[in-house]
DNA sequence: CGAGTGCGGCGTAAGCCGCACTCGGTGCTTTACT
């Protein structure tokens, strides 16, 4: 380590005591921190409680100018305040549609002036063409984006304004970006590199296996079978715990099972009232004998250290938000338990779900609107003038910028000359096309993930990027033997190696079996190939 | 996409078949009303 380099961590670590309080720095926060401090845009991929918003919180000390922060709900937003304030740190603020004008208007004056470090927001703030002119004005040094996991797995369809996100780094004149997540596999992890602008950007991958949270999968028959089988599979087991499952009805009718059989169970989805959602997350939070029954919408945030398990009723629509999700376990290091309860018939929903469902009708009365303006125009003025959402124009603008039909300028939306509208809405109904074909291939990773009888652990870390060398022997393959040792395998296509497929481009393995391999191909997404196949007819070259 | 629901037809009594239709997850924001 360099002079300069212990230098930079002496003053990083005498912030984090002075202004903090934390006594020390966990190595993997400290080289996150140097890099920082250094300038470089950085992604962090580690898990929640291992003090990620450190990693931001003290370089914005060291750093002159204020620290914007992205983060995906207002809840979040507000507890990372509270944090601040409670060990006594720097000034902090947030931003959103919830509070007056004015309220919103004193905190971007407060860092204009320096008197606060922190704003937070929302990406939807950032659409606004006043809030970045008002952060470009307090000239911010560092822009993070919390839980960025987000920017790839909501901004295609849901929340529109995370893939813009990368627009705004350039408006405020690339700002160093520190993106944070828990998760991401390597296609989401470079999504997230570009739609952030990220320039040379580091990435961080640390503490990711976590070998205390024992992997099975349960093969179901029928639906009524699996019900049962849940039921009794949670009694049996120690509370605290999560069961994940697909719809808001379902929530009800396991919380209503778990209370029939004497458990303290809560139903939890996003059609409940705010209250309602408050009395769950605080029950969760201080009853040690508490069971959540609730669909995606509950977890992000929660920080809970002795979560004993963590059980779907069916697949996620991917094994990023699955591993997100059994995540929320054992982060005490303690024992805990993960188990999918997986029926094939369950991928409909994950498949549904999946974007890329276009509207051609409004990709070709977008593209007109951009064409007819002749100059730049504003996306606000587009949904006016169309009278369409906000969120839908802006999924379309995405599409269309994919395209190359549409540029963004600082001005607003400028139309390519040489594209015909036809041309454009083809060319970003095929975009759209090809990202439901991936996504689609994401969700087979899932099948696949419940169908191994190889070890579970390496299935899953080898879908992040990571190889296990040895047997985890804490999951259900592992107990019953059927997973094989891979040491020793040789098909000829390592691991993370990349290969080009003759018809499908280029790619990377990401898995090797006795008679097949699995690639991640930049075009199709997932595939799996037959060994045979692939020597006989010569489908791949290793470059 | 596809599982579940509700309805008409069938044909003389009650239930069953096939068809059309509906519904399914995440949160920001904004605006018009109590």
């Amino acid at each position: 380590m360099s002079q300069g380099m212990s230098e930079t961590l002496k003053r990083l670590s005498d912030v984090a005591r002075t202004t903090f309080g934390w006594e020390s720095l966990r190595p993997a926060q400290a080289e996150a921190m140097e890099h920082v401090v250094a300038g470089r845009d950085t992604l962090v991929v580690s898990p929640t409680g291992s003090g990620k918003s450190a990693i931001y919180q003290v370089p914005a000390v060291l750093v002159g100018g204020p620290t914007i922060v992205v983060s995906p709900l207002i809840a979040l937003q507000r507890d990372q305040v509270k944090g601040l304030l409670g060990r006594g740190g720097p000034e902090a603020h947030v931003v959103n549609s919830s509070r007056s004008d004015r309220a919103n208007d004193a905190s971007f004056e407060a860092i204009q002036t320096g008197s606060a470090e922190f704003l937070f927001l929302a990406p939807e703030q950032l659409a606004k063409e006043e809030v970045v002119a008002e952060l470009a004005e307090a000239k911010p040094s560092l822009f993070v984006v919390d839980e960025a996991h987000c920017v790839s797995s909501w901004g295609h369809d849901f929340r529109p304004d995370y893939l813009r996100l990368g627009e705004v780094v350039a408006r405020l004149g690339h700002p160093t970006v520190i993106a944070l997540t828990a998760t991401a596999s390597p296609p989401v992890r470079a999504d997230i590199l570009e739609r952030l602008a990220m320039r040379d950007a580091v990435e961080l991958v640390k503490g990711f296996d976590r070998p205390n949270i024992r992997l099975e999968v349960s093969r179901e028959v029928t639906e009524r079978e699996k019900r049962r089988e849940i039921v009794d599979r949670v009694v049996a087991l120690d509370p605290p715990g999560l069961l994940y499952v697909q719809t808001r009805g379902e929530t009800e009718e396991y919380a209503k099972a778990l209370r029939d059989a004497g458990e303290e169970a809560y139903a939890y989805h996003a059609g409940l009232s705010a209250a309602e959602r408050a009395e769950v997350h605080d029950a969760f939070l201080h009853s040690d004998r508490a069971i959540v029954v609730a669909t995606s919408a509950f977890g992000m945030g929660i920080d809970k250290p002795d979560v004993r398990f963590v059980l779907h009723a069916a697949p996620a629509e991917s094994l990023d938000s699955y591993y997100q999700q059994i995540g929320r376990a054992g982060r005490d290091g303690q024992a805990a338990t993960a188990v999918l309860y997986f029926r094939p018939e369950d991928l409909r929903l994950p498949r549904f779900f999946t974007s890329g469902k276009v509207d051609e009708e409004l990709l070709r009365q977008v593209s007109t609107t951009v064409k007819e303006a002749g100059g730049p125009i504003k996306l606000d003025d587009v949904a006016a003038k169309l009278d369409v959402s906000r969120a839908r124009v802006t999924r379309s603008v995405n599409l269309l910028q994919e395209a190359l039909a549409v540029l963004t300028t600082p001005d607003g939306l400028e139309w390519m000359d040489s594209v015909s509208v036809s041309d454009a809405v083809e060319a970003a109904a095929e975009e759209a096309e090809q990202m439901r074909t991936i996504e689609l291939t994401r969700v087979e990773m899932m099948r696949g993930y419940a169908e191994t009888e190889d070890c579970r652990r390496q299935f899953l870390l080898g879908y992040f990027g990571e190889e296990l060398d040895a047997l985890c022997d804490n999951c259900d393959t592992c107990a019953a033997g059927t997973a094989e040792d891979k040491a020793g395998l040789d098909t000829g296509f390592a691991v993370q190696s990349r290969v080009r497929h003759s018809e499908w481009g280029a790619g990377i393995v990401m898995r090797e079996e006795e008679d097949r391999i699995t690639v991640l191909f930049e075009s199709v997404g997932y595939r799996t190939l037959a060994l045979k196949a692939v020597k006989a007819r010569n489908l791949l070259v290793v470059e």
